[in-house]
DNA sequence: TACTAACCGAGACGGTACGTCCTGTCTTTTC
DNA sequence: GAAAAGACAGGACGTACCGTCTCGGTTAGTA
């Protein structure tokens, strides 16, 4: 078994990081990514400068965890794959709509892509739906349906688009998408 | 027609404008976006730090200039449209899959999603190779091919997963990237 | 003989010269000395910046000028020495104790001692009426008052007590001031 | 009795002020008051410039607290009153007739005149002296030297005309001066 | 009457310094 | 011995003026 480590001192609260998380989301909620700074997190949580660059290396870091409120279930049921990809893609414009979804994007865009947090972020937030959809593809396939040359391009290009229209800006993300991107990733699988 | 106006004072040099986009343009490649401070700029270019500011409002729109070199003729010629939607593709690629890439894509990104500039940055850069690319959808659909229910939808499928992979990170900007995309956009427009 | 210079071209404006004045004139009173820059005095006036530089050196010398209002005609007639320096002093004391003595005190402080500008300046506005005093103090003297060993002190101990409470601050410059200097000045002349 | 406050945090190093106050007494004598900026004074002395406005409102404050040396025994024993007046006014001028005199001059009429900062300067810098010349004055009257009418003009006249000569330019502060103004000042007192 | 030199306004230029904000580190006191 | 508080060195921000320069457009005097 494991032994009990002699753990001197006084222990890490748990409650300062969550009140700094709490006052991270506060602060991307109302001032937006660029206002999210370490001094401003530590001067609406109570919290000491030194005891949160001791959580997160930086600023960065600290957005990401704030902006992982919960994974909204990337798939759930085992129906029919065409109508869970739509409700999953659904959910996730839903989620990205908003504020957050912007501000996910500038965080995934200014984290240094190499930092072992950033790619934990990645796996969690976005990634995580990418391998639902994977799931779902594949079930499809086992239905009958054709499999693609590539299917991690047909994933890209399932998912891509939103983050494509958060960047550029041309259409709003609007609901209608969802069944749109199902329906032509579909018509890749025709038998 | 529109009359010549007065334009009184010291014109700006465009010397001035050239060498602080061509120092940009340099701090750019050799340190990154995050280090494209106005200051660095003045430094290397010889010009003052208000001089830069009456060119632009701050250094995340000089970076973007600076980062519009040419747009790489987005798509030329009258030949098969799949074949030069492979190769626009395939251009693109090139062109993101340097470090100017991940650049763009900052810039796009941290910027201000509203200025006028930011619009500008995006119709010339983003946007120009999506219109391309439908002028080529719309040619193939009146060679025969089934037109799509939602070709925005369809255009984002091409365009967005080269910005996803860019910020997602989990597959590389690979060239046979292009021929995927273009096979599976192609599937979706069978007659 | 010095022959009239040929003077071609467009000969400067006294207008020019006489709004830039009276703009530098309201915002010494309106701003303050620290206020009265070139680029204030442009925007104010209409002028050119390069036209106020051609008639001033810098924003001091513009100040000096424009503190130059009248030389209150510092000593008048021949009647009682005593009672002339009274009158003299009074004058200086009204004049001194607005805004204005403060800030002749600041020009006269911060502009480039050695400056003909501020030579002439000096002459004008403040040894002026310490040389109408030597000319009362030689009268009084000529009338049988005792002569100081050193007159040049005397006229210091008479005149240097305005800038001292103007700089130190620790009296005011209070009317009572001029019968007081007066008396203790003629104190020391006496036969 | 006043009880020690809790002072939490870091308390505010002595190093760095006595640094940066030698940085800025350095800067006055070598190029003069108007180059006594922040930046230079940060750069000189390795303090950052937030830390410098942490301990100064601004230049002029760090200038005047950089020129309160030492105050030079304003008036010391207890001899004959002239003997000691003509000392401390000799004492005076040497102090004052170095760049540091004209600086002193500036400083006070550069500085907000109603800042704390301001008033504890004059009052150690410059009216100390005045009130050791003020007890001398009055030790003289003691051993019978008439009373002058107004003491506070009298002290004005015996101090005044330094900062006269130092404005003025019209003398220079040789050292001859205080045994003048001693002479002339006890004049004022005969029996 | 036409030429032309000097002045005018406007305003961009390379600079310096400002005073502020934030970074990431350090030092001290408190728990 | 970690947390909190806060000072520290440093770097960049965006602004205000500096004093210089280049423009197009008057406005004289002379040619």
């Amino acid at each position: 078994m494991s032994q009990a480590p002699p753990r001197r001192g006084r222990p890490p609260s748990p409650e300062t990081r969550a009140r700094a998380l709490a006052a991270a989301r506060e602060i991307l909620l109302r001032d937006g990514f660029g206002r999210l700074t370490i001094e401003a997190v530590a001067a609406a949580s109570g919290a000491g400068k030194p005891t949160l660059y001791r959580h997160w290396a930086n600023a960065q870091e600290l957005a990401m965890e704030a902006l992982i409120v919960e994974a909204p279930d990337p798939a759930a049921g085992r129906g029919d794959p065409r109508t869970e990809l739509a409700a999953q893609l659904s959910r996730l414009i839903r989620a990205f709509a908003t504020t957050r979804g912007r501000q996910i994007t500038l965080a995934l865009a200014s984290a240094d892509p190499d930092s072992e947090f950033t790619r934990a972020f990645r796996n969690r937030v976005i990634l995580a739906s990418r391998e639902a959809g994977r799931a779902l593809i594949l079930r499809a396939i086992q239905n009958g349906a054709q499999a693609p040359d590539d299917i991690e391009t047909l994933l890209d290009m399932i998912y891509g688009p939103l983050f494509f229209r958060l960047l550029a800006g041309h259409q709003p993300l609007e609901p209608g998408l969802a069944q749109s991107l199902t329906n032509l990733a579909f018509a890749t699988l025709r038998p």
